[in-house]
DNA sequence: TATACATCGTTTCAGTATGTAACTATTCGC
DNA sequence: GCGAATAGTTACATACTGAAACGATGTATA
């Protein structure tokens, strides 16, 4: 079989051009991929440390620091004392910091409206139900790019 | 909708996760994917000048170089004269490149084989075309990893 | 033919992104 | 209390990348 036919190289590519799309759709907001990725767990897990948060995404401590001071400066995330820990800091999403979350939700919806735009329902449910099948058989973690995380820790 | 659950967010996930075991397929080989994407093109345009293959995959004349020199390096490429014009060098396979690029191609059938091992060939086949449908299909050159090459040239 | 300009391959360089290892402050186990 | 472990931060060393400069060669033009 021809390399560029196969369902492999089909999927790498499409993902690459995919993921630099939303991207590009993210930066009208000054949102990078990976600051939306921190936000949205930030938002699921209000009051996490910054470690707690950079072990579930595997984002190493020393550049949670760096993404957590961007989100900050812009006044989507604050940083306040956690009472029972004066070491770690209790991670919470600010009004605008929602705000901003619900903006990028409509970005992605509207991205993944523009990707299956060809696609009828069924035939789009279809998919990603065997897309589905072939992320279980290689243990990802659901909702977690890994591109925008550590490589290592994967051994844990 | 529940990022996550999107077809964007699969193919994009799936996709890195690929890439990414392909590139550890290869590494055996002593082959890094760029290295792999040239040394098929090459094959496919003997005498080709480096520049002209760069232009094709969009690779800039300065990385051109290093990655040329490697594959000369371990024996897979030649750099010949050009007959009719000086500046340019002609480059062609070696047999070992030969036998090398037959070695990548058996590993490519096989992480395909792994990949769709839990999809019929029914499936399969449905899959790869709804894939060729999704719109950011469609600006896609065909056999050519957009991640290995550059970002730029995108407006031409 | 002489001259200006374009092209090929190469080298140099500066910007960016990354993880590791120190470091301080704090907490926990004993 | 005292040593070890942990949270966040900072400093640093490394790798990757493309733009730009460069010499050699080719092409067009007068």
């Amino acid at each position: 079989m021809s390399p560029g036919a196969g369902v492999g190289f089909l999927i790498s590519q499409l993902g690459y051009v995919i993921s630099g799309r939303f991207k590009d759709l993210l930066a009208p907001l000054g949102l990078e991929p990976r600051q939306f990725l921190v936000l949205r767990h930030v938002a699921q897990a209000q009051g996490s440390s910054q470690q707690a948060l950079g072990k579930a995404l595997r984002i190493p401590p020393s550049r949670m620091v760096s993404i957590v001071d961007s989100l900050e400066r812009r006044g989507l995330v604050e940083r306040r004392a956690n009472p029972t820990d004066r070491r770690a800091r209790a991670l919470h999403l600010t009004p605008e910091g929602r705000r901003m979350l619900a903006r990028t939700f409509k970005v992605a919806v509207e991205h993944e409206r523009a990707i299956c735009a060809d696609l009828s329902p069924a035939e789009r449910e279809m998919l990603v139900g065997m897309l589905r099948r072939l992320t279980l058989a290689r243990q990802l973690v659901p909702g977690v790019h890994p591109a925008l995380t550590s490589e290592e820790a994967a051994a844990s």
